[in-house]
DNA sequence: GAACTAATATACGTGCATGTATGTATACTG
DNA sequence: CAGTATACATACATGCACGTATATTAGTTC
């Protein structure tokens, strides 16, 4: 049923290593893990089309090559094969903003770089709206509500970490939590965004540079503001 | 058919005003106003419960003691009364607004009050949430996209104006347009309120009010910005 | 290659919200 | 009070997406 994704992969076509035995079973199961995949990635562009509550899981699967049954038999629902997605998606960040921190030297540059990094608006636009749309979902879906507070805490955690690294850095002291901090700045920018899209005349995408940019010193004490 | 409701009313049938005659065909006007009115009450609290998506309209009717055949006489769809909802909340906040400034005497307490103004978290918690979810929606409808974005430039220009008047008395150059400064504002205080629905240990009621202040002083440059 | 298991397709039943078409009651006109 | 328009209800037709139950095909084992 659920993810269990770690498998020795070197018994793929073992079919006549007849005493080893190592192989057999694992022809099939490297295949569910191809349709797996195909199914995931076709998610991710319906959804992206679509967004979440609107995205059929027939469309899902037709993309993918596949019919519903083959959905089924891979994922519980849609909301399970969303949030498998999800968890694709953070990490990706997660890793992304560390490997921006690992590869600038001074803690200044290192700032710069996350500053101008969140000052980037449409960067994850397909993350941003159906974060939001996913949120506001689960306000209304108990079980949704519970997974997605699961998986947001340990990823504000880290987003929290860098925070609070940095704060360290610039010695400012915050007036609230780290974690809280980052929060602020991924849900400004997720909303400078969704109203940039409904009517890019009232905000243009050099206003969403400049209002991160201003939260992000506010926030930070990078400026002058202490 | 569509809303046309600003009449002559003396002349609806207005063959027979012979003599004074004020009464005639409204008390059957009166009583659709009175429906109308009901529903629109219904809806409101419908929508604040379960949101634009997911309302239905069956419900409303009901809530407000018809059917769907009475919501169908007096709106053309969902997104319809939702729209006539709209123009209420906004021009309700406007009024508020205003007269909150109209209150006080100098410019630092009109200032001290819009701070604190914007800083109230679940002030309207209701248009708060659903304008997000149909910002979401509206993104994939263009005809409702068209509708909302014309809606939303005039409350808009409203919000552009107080923070204009505000800065010229503070004497600070914005960064950015007035009126991004009003949309980021906005933004800001509706996705922490979401973030605070989806997990209130990320991001506390205390957070908020930090962070809006922050904000606020930013970018109006309450604080010495510059 | 026969028996078995896993992967995917097909077909079906269900529920639900929408919109429309038509019926009925209530108010208005002369 | 008869005739007519208006407000609303009832009933129906539709469409859609879901989930499940069953059939079919592919892969595995001996």
């Amino acid at each position: 049923m659920s993810s269990a994704r770690a498998f020795h992969i070197e018994t793929i076509r073992g079919k006549d290593l007849r005493d080893g035995k190592v192989p057999a079973v694992s022809r099939q199961r490297a295949r569910t893990e191809a349709t797996r995949r195909k199914l995931l990635a076709a998610a991710e562009k319906t959804f992206a089309r679509d967004g979440f509550e609107a995205a059929r899981l027939e469309d899902i699967a037709a993309l993918a090559g596949y019919t519903r049954g083959a959905f089924y038999a891979n994922f519980k629902s849609k909301e399970d094969i969303f949030f498998a997605l999800l968890e694709h998606w953070l990490s990706e960040r997660i890793a992304e903003v560390n490997a921006l921190l690992a590869q600038q030297e001074t803690p200044a540059k290192r700032l710069r770089a996350l500053r101008e990094h969140y000052a980037q608006i449409a960067k994850d636009r397909r993350l941003a709206l159906l974060s939001l749309e996913f949120k506001l979902f689960a306000i209304r879906h108990p079980e949704a509500h519970a997974r997605l507070r699961a998986r947001q805490r340990r990823f504000r955690a880290c987003g929290g970490d860098v925070v609070r690294r940095i704060a360290k850095t610039t010695g400012h002291t915050l007036p609230i939590s780290y974690t809280a901090a980052a929060t602020g700045l991924g849900a400004l920018s997720n909303l400078l965004l969704l109203e940039h899209l409904v009517d890019p005349t009232t905000i243009t995408a050099q206003d969403i540079r400049h209002l991160l940019g201003v939260f992000f010193d506010a926030v930070l004490g990078t400026k002058s503001s202490r």
